[in-house]
DNA sequence: GATGAATGAGCCTTCATTCAT
DNA sequence: AATGAATGAAGGCTCATTCAT
């Protein structure tokens, strides 16, 4: 596996690179803009990447292992799914409402790429997401909490959902609202509607 | 409101260009590239499209109404809100498995798109369809069928739920099954968690 | 000899392409703006004239040949030199006010253009024009009227000191004199110093 | 005010500049003549120059600048405005001659360009020059030596006469004929039309 | 004759990448 | 390691010219 960001170097070259792969597109980036955002010369972003193209995968890969990580911290001592899934879904949101260039990055432009050249991307993380997610959905289920549909896919189903929210709340950001605030929003909305539908009847009292 | 599409000439270079757009992405693809695959002459693209740009919101415009006509075509006649819903979805499913181009562009990438810029792109078609799910949610709503939270961006989450779906079965196509199986698959899931989180208790006998 | 003008089209194509080519330049103007302002179709022109660049060379036939009416005209039953010079540089600036298009394109460009192609255009009339002021002045100093320097480029140096001139009042015209007054203006200013050097001492006192 | 030419590559790049222009046009000669020309690679001219047309500009800046600091120093000391005259008309016959791309794209092309976009180019240097001439009249005038029209153009038909001989001198060069010999051919027809109607009576005894 | 859609060479410019310093 | 000047391929677009109607 690569290796992901080691030094200070790196770290502002993706930020630089996050910050204008998120804004402009990923072609309309040049890398001269990239050296400038990141206050580097352009021949030195060569030292750490290959290319422009490894750059975003680094990227990815950087991104992902951020969310992941917080992912991870906000899971640990949750043992029942219910609120493993609430937490998953809400500090996906977080993560993105704070970080609006890596969301962009990870749950847009990644997707979208994958279908241009469908070889892998080395992008462990981000599988490792979804399969977090999967995951939790299949013990909820196992307990008898759920009531799934069998389909393996909802989970993405699922994040697609909240993705196309915070979408439009990026595009469109209420000036007042705390970023908290709008994950409370948000998720008021998947409780009312796909956990609500997921939840076995006896189950439909829970709260988060 | 500009034109969509009108002769065969132009229908040819906006299917051409959805072809090299979906697969490659915009900025990949070279006027050249979409000239080539039209089998027109580069300088012939200009007769019928400004510049590169109006060829895309052309494209979206071509898509969008596309959509629109299949769902308002499928819609008619369908009376309670429940089988409107359906059919809303299901269709939007079977367009998007039958032309995946112009739901690459219309559903992964116009929304990309409008946050690089803002301004509203001509794209009153699209708005359409989306307005026209916000509709069906308002008067199953209103019916008492569904018990709604109160947001108005519900609708756009349920789009993307299913975008995110399709994406990955277009991503990894099952070989075996057909167009009409799949929506089925999906749809089913949809049903097992987004509707039947919405339906209120009383309603909670399907209809397709 | 090849033709000049024949018909209203031919007019009317060389008219709109000297107010094009004079305004904007040859380059920058479009064979489609041509068409254009002369109320033809583009093809139209391929039927008059063999291309661009024969276009131009039928305008320098064209504008020359009016100016030489004009001059021919001015000069009939003009006796004397220093009459006959001061009708021929008079009627020159008096044509340039008037048809400010073809001056450009006669006494700027085309003198510009020589030297980039140095095969002779076809230019007999422009040639004729020089010839007719370089006569002038020979018969002037054969009568014994002036003390012309033996160089018969005089005419030149004399042609292109008006076209200085000039080329500043159309430049900064003055919105208040009538090209009759500019005329009268210029010519004063060639006659106190050009003319007065090359009159003999005994002819000083003559006036046009 | 803008820098003229710095280093080598950009003296390199005004001079390969100047053939061209001065030999096709401007719009005739593209970027990569300019780039074979100079012996780099194309991309490069736009490390120096913005654009085509900043290229342009900077020429004239660069040829008005060069003629600017002969005519000075071949000015120095001398005091009357008759031999200052001669000097400066000399010299910058002598320039022309010793650099006929120069002499074509500040004497020829910039003032056709000037009529095509009257904005003022930046170009202070040749402002300066025609100034620099004005003002020689001008004193001479005062110190009763000149009897001169009052019209303030005169030295532009005195630039402009000299001009179109010279164009003529290097439309057909003699192939004998020094620059230095040139010069006081061209000049001596000067001296004998256009100085000798200037001068007052009393002062027809000459200098050079 | 008259039209204007169609063509494709060629233009200016950008930009990922290299490499001498 | 770090720099940024240099490179030249490739992109979007224009336009003189042709030709089917």
């Amino acid at each position: 596996m690569k290796k992901i960001a080691v030094n200070d170097k790196e770290i502002a070259l993706l930020e630089a690179a996050g910050r204008l792969f998120a804004r402009r597109g990923y072609s309309e980036t040049s890398m001269r803009d990239i050296a400038q955002e990141s206050g580097m010369a352009v021949g030195s972003i060569y030292l750490h990447y290959r290319n422009k193209e490894s750059l975003l995968s680094a990227l990815y890969r950087y991104g992902s292992s951020l969310l992941l990580a917080r992912i991870t911290t906000r899971l640990e001592g949750k043992k029942d799914a219910l609120s493993r899934l609430a937490a998953y879904i809400q500090e996906s949101i977080l993560f993105s409402l704070e970080n609006p260039d890596f969301f962009l990055i990870l749950f847009v432009d990644f997707r979208r790429r994958e279908l241009e050249r469908p070889e892998p991307l080395v992008f462990s993380s981000f599988r490792h997401y979804v399969e977090l997610g999967r995951q939790i959905l299949r013990e909820g289920t196992e307990k008898g909490l759920f009531s799934i549909p069998k389909h393996s896919d909802l989970i993405l189903g699922i994040i697609s959902f909240w993705v196309g929210v915070v979408l439009i709340k990026i595009l469109k950001p209420s000036p007042e609202a705390s970023p908290e605030e709008t994950v409370q929003e948000i998720f008021a909305m998947i409780e009312a509607s796909l956990i609500k539908g997921l939840l076995k009847p006896q189950n439909s009292r829970r709260k988060s």
